[in-house]
DNA sequence: TAGATTGTTAATCGATTAACAATC
DNA sequence: TAGATTGTTAATCGATTAACAATC
């Protein structure tokens, strides 16, 4: 498969397709265009071509791109045609919430265990799910052939943790500690940093109203 | 104060000169040179230095940077400088996670109230916050100067909440909900899609693994 | 066939990096 | 002063948009 160094915009942008293509398809749309594409998901239809031309030939002269076939290769591009096994760290509010979402389940990312540091949280129960003691995670890891690491813990100790999972043999890294982690080469984190995101609303919303002025 | 139409790729590195900038103030580093600074955030000292001087020029010219005066302009142009009332819609797992982190209590941004429409929730108290009931939900927002609206439904039913909301005043969403709202112009979305991202390291990995090949 | 729409090349636009004079 | 480092201009690189021949 011809890899031609995707840019991280384009990448960005694939999740979106296979999300509207997805509800196109709910919908029994069964072919669209990428002028249609775009007029529904805010992009060019320009853009929208050469963003799937990266990755091959989808569409068809004077039809356009049948939507189930596109979703459906959209969706191998993204490695969805495969489950991950996956553990969660940190069992707290963020935690349970991303174990109770079923989402991610249904799109082939398994939670197989759950962990924390905290001796009140070991041994409850989430979804079936027993909360397993921190200290044994490499073990868990390396015996059940897990791809994910979801890294729920507070910054401090975050780095630490994520050094000894990686030695483990974690391929992938979920994170929503507050930092950004230093991974060996070969090693994919993607950072989710709520603290973040809230400051560039700040950021736009004083932005905007500046502009009224 | 003049806007130069800062571009979207700065407005989201300066949420992360401010946390590093925080750190080294914790550190009681007191200045930093761009060159120093590139090392441990990863950009380029020259970024760096363009970045800040769409804003001003906040360094000293065979010196570098004074750490807390560049740590608290960065605050100021992220509009942290002041409070920001805010009310979460939708009390679930991820409702709970987002009103018991006191982080963004910490700076500036106030749940003033929780909302849901789950008749079981309505009543029940999280961190002295009564759960409200969502139908009640524009004239609270009329009446008490809410800025911002945390928006953690499911799918269904969350552009007609972001209708009615926006209705009622509000001037920024965080929305949580895996969507892309469309609301009036001037009104600031902010969209957490935790699936985008998860589907993002998933490629991300499938990508990895393949050039190993 | 005629019309529509892709795939792809070329043109434009914007963001990043390099270079260096200004200056602390 | 000499050395260091900024602020800023110019050069480069990359991403987006426009255009259109290919073709269904």
């Amino acid at each position: 498969m011809g890899n031609k160094n995707i840019s991280m915009a384009v990448i960005r942008r694939l999740p979106k397709y296979y999300r509207y293509l997805g509800e196109l398809l709910d919908n029994d749309v069964q072919r669209i265009s990428s002028k249609e594409l775009s007029e529904i998901i805010g992009f060019t239809a320009s853009q929208i071509r050469q963003d799937l031309n990266n990755f091959g030939g989808f569409g068809q002269q004077g039809y356009g791109y049948n939507v189930e076939a596109l979703h459906k290769e959209i969706g191998k591009i993204l490695g969805l045609d495969r489950p991950y096994n996956a553990v969660l760290i940190g069992v707290g509010n963020l935690g349970q919430a991303i174990t109770n979402y079923s989402g991610f389940r249904n799109s082939g990312f398994e939670i197989k265990a759950l962990f924390d540091a905290n001796p009140r949280m070991i041994g409850l129960k989430i979804r079936e799910l027993e909360i397993l003691d921190s200290d044994i995670i490499e073990d868990y890891i390396k015996e059940h052939e897990i791809d994910i690491a979801i890294v729920c813990i507070p910054k401090n100790g975050a780095q630490e943790l994520i050094n000894r999972i990686v030695g483990a043999g974690i391929k992938g890294i979920w994170n929503f500690a507050p930092i950004d982690p230093e991974v060996p080469k070969g090693i994919i984190v993607e950072n989710v940093n709520l603290t973040e995101s809230l400051f560039t609303l700040s950021y736009l919303m004083k932005e905007n109203n500046e502009l009224k002025k």
